[in-house]
DNA sequence: CCGCATCCCCCGCGATACTG
DNA sequence: CAGTATCGCGGGGGATGCGG
């Protein structure tokens, strides 16, 4: 864990260490990674009320989207009403740690990366008057 | 760095975690990073050779985007014919050891999630064969 | 050499409505 | 309750061409 180019070959030849971004790389898959590694187990349901402000239908999208890659594990039962809960696969769980690394650069730097934001886009429009909105970083208290 | 319910708050509440992820949501950006932490600040066009298979355009999407999150620095200099060079700022250079993390993780599982989506694929043939493609992790060994 | 302007495609998000 | 079917929207990836 020294030099950077130790790691360097992953991206410029076959890229692994990318993979760990990609299955990640969408809205909500971290979120449901995190609250079932610190709650357990859950339904879809409980989902949709810890984590609030996601639809069912795109829970769900994020749900087989992260079975897709590997991070969960979908339990079905045989009962009527149907039941369902996601678990964390080894891989799921052996990716806690480095969340948890991001999560805390996060809480570090996440006032920085929104004043970079702010400050970029008045620099933009003194000198490019017509630019182009950029993508913002939404945040529940950011919302516009 | 135990409960994961520590950090749960942040995504819940207001998401701040989050910021870390969507920083390095798309696809180049987290390459980006970690060729200039490993090569020190560089040119778009020693970018672009290093490395490979990016198209200027992109490159320079990404450089904007990272200028704009506060991770990249661009610094022109005031010469003909025009030259730039990108460099690291604190919050990005903080960012590196949390993605080396990631990058570990990476080297660990890449062929599990390879090896899931393959065999979700299989299972989802068998019991819904008319069922719509999903987006694989595109690695360079990896393209159709 | 830098990087902007276009154009196209793909896909994730989000809302809504519906089935077993 | 779990999951699917649609539809619209927005934005990134990629290719190409132009201008400062």
């Amino acid at each position: 864990m020294g030099d950077p180019a130790d790691q360097l070959d992953d991206y410029t030849s076959d890229c692994r260490a990318r993979v760990a971004f990609e299955v990640l790389a969408n809205r909500w898959d971290s979120v449901v990674v995190f609250t079932i590694a610190a709650y357990g187990p859950m339904r879809p349901t409980a989902l949709l009320t810890r984590i609030g402000g996601i639809s069912p239908k795109v829970l769900n999208d994020a749900l087989r989207r992260l079975e897709y890659n590997g991070l969960m594990e979908r339990r079905p039962y045989p009962e009527v009403p149907p039941r369902v809960d996601y678990a964390l696969t080894e891989a799921g769980n052996a990716l806690l740690e480095p969340m948890q690394a991001m999560g805390a650069w996060a809480s570090r730097y996440a006032d920085a990366v929104l004043d970079a934001q702010e400050r970029f886009e008045v620099r933009e429009a003194y000198t490019r008057p017509g630019a182009a909105r950029r993508r913002r970083i939404s945040l529940p208290g950011n919302a516009e």
